[in-house]
DNA sequence: AAACCATACAACCGCGATTCA
DNA sequence: CTGAATCGCGGTTGTATGGTT
């Protein structure tokens, strides 16, 4: 279906409007409305495309405009209707008088979708943030990896080693950490559960936080993660981050810091500390809640927090 | 004072939907 | 019914402005 570029036709105006400009555009729709766009430019004396004319009109010029800041309430507006209708600008502005969908389109960008991440909410979703499912692939890709390389033990290329263990630890990491967020996210529930069903059943509440992506189908990866979270029997572990989130012992078997039953939790925080990353955050009552010892090398503490 | 950077917002562009001959 | 013309939306870019180094 061929159409004809209506921008691109050589000659026209580009850019910024003028204050004259502005007039005549204003001048012409308050005399005989705006009519047919296309045609409009022409018949108000206007080197301007149909298009441009009708944007600089809705956007700018149409008196019923409120221009200046946005109330914090209008701010409240637009993010409970942007939760339940994503990005459709114009349905938003339909509820907001005087507000152009552009400028709420320009808010979003510049001010709302950064406060949300700052206060650790996934802007398109409105939940709170979890990297776990875009983690997810390089995680198994890790692990298949690290599979590989057990299963070739002989081989001595002893940096690339190094190299795989370290970026396996930095997976392990991110994986812990998203599992912090989602317990903060999710505090006012009490889990009572063990590791594995810990992450299985966050798993599937994150998988439930995605209505409108696409989370992956066979989550139930649980063997996999099972022994991905085993330590590693090389002795070149310790060059590598020490994740202390093993039993050390006889089972050396993964062990979360959610040691059963978790009380609800409020004002989670991780923090670099020294050789490791210190973990605060209080129960339901506002006091302290004691979480294991975590031990990471600054490198990935830096990066990841 | 100049260069650089970040931010805000006006304007442009491409494309799907709708209208109309 | 068909396809060209037009509209409107959402993503993106360009530029002015203010702050920082």
């Amino acid at each position: 279906m061929g159409r004809s570029p209506c921008c691109d036709e050589h000659g026209l105006k580009k850019g910024p409007w003028t204050p004259e400009e502005d007039q005549k555009l204003v001048q012409y729709i308050q005399k005989h409305g705006h009519g047919s766009w296309r045609a409009l430019p022409k018949l108000a004396g206007l080197n301007r495309c149909g298009k441009s004319c009708r944007l600089r009109w809705t956007n700018y010029l149409r008196p019923d405009i409120k221009r200046g800041n946005f109330s914090p309430e209008e701010e409240q507006t637009i993010l409970n209707l942007h939760s339940i209708l994503g990005n459709k600008w114009s349905a938003i502005a339909m509820h907001l008088p005087g507000r152009t969908d552009n400028e709420i389109k320009n808010l979003w960008h510049t001010h709302l979708k950064k406060k949300l991440i700052q206060m650790g909410f996934d802007p398109m979703t409105h939940r709170p943030r979890t990297d776990f499912f875009t983690a997810l692939p390089q995680l198994l890709a890790l692990l298949q990896l690290h599979q590989l390389m057990n299963s070739h033990p002989q081989d001595d290329d002893h940096a690339a080693r190094l190299q795989v263990l370290e970026a396996i630890q930095a997976a392990k990491l991110q994986y812990f950490q998203c599992l912090i967020q989602s317990v903060s996210a999710t505090s006012n529930n009490c889990y009572n559960c063990s590791d594995l069903e810990t992450i299985s059943l966050l798993s599937s509440q994150m998988t439930s936080s995605f209505p409108s992506h696409n989370p992956p189908q066979n989550i139930d990866s649980s063997n996999q993660l099972a022994s991905f979270f085993e330590p590693p029997e090389s002795n070149d572990t310790k060059q590598c981050s020490n994740f202390s989130g093993f039993n050390q012992g006889e089972n050396n078997k993964p062990r979360t810091p959610f040691a059963s039953p978790l009380p609800p939790l409020t004002d989670v925080s991780v923090a670099n500390q020294g050789d490791g990353c210190s973990i605060t955050s209080c129960d339901g009552n506002g006091t302290p809640f004691c979480w294991p010892e975590i031990m990471l090398d600054d490198q990935f503490m830096s990066e990841f927090i």
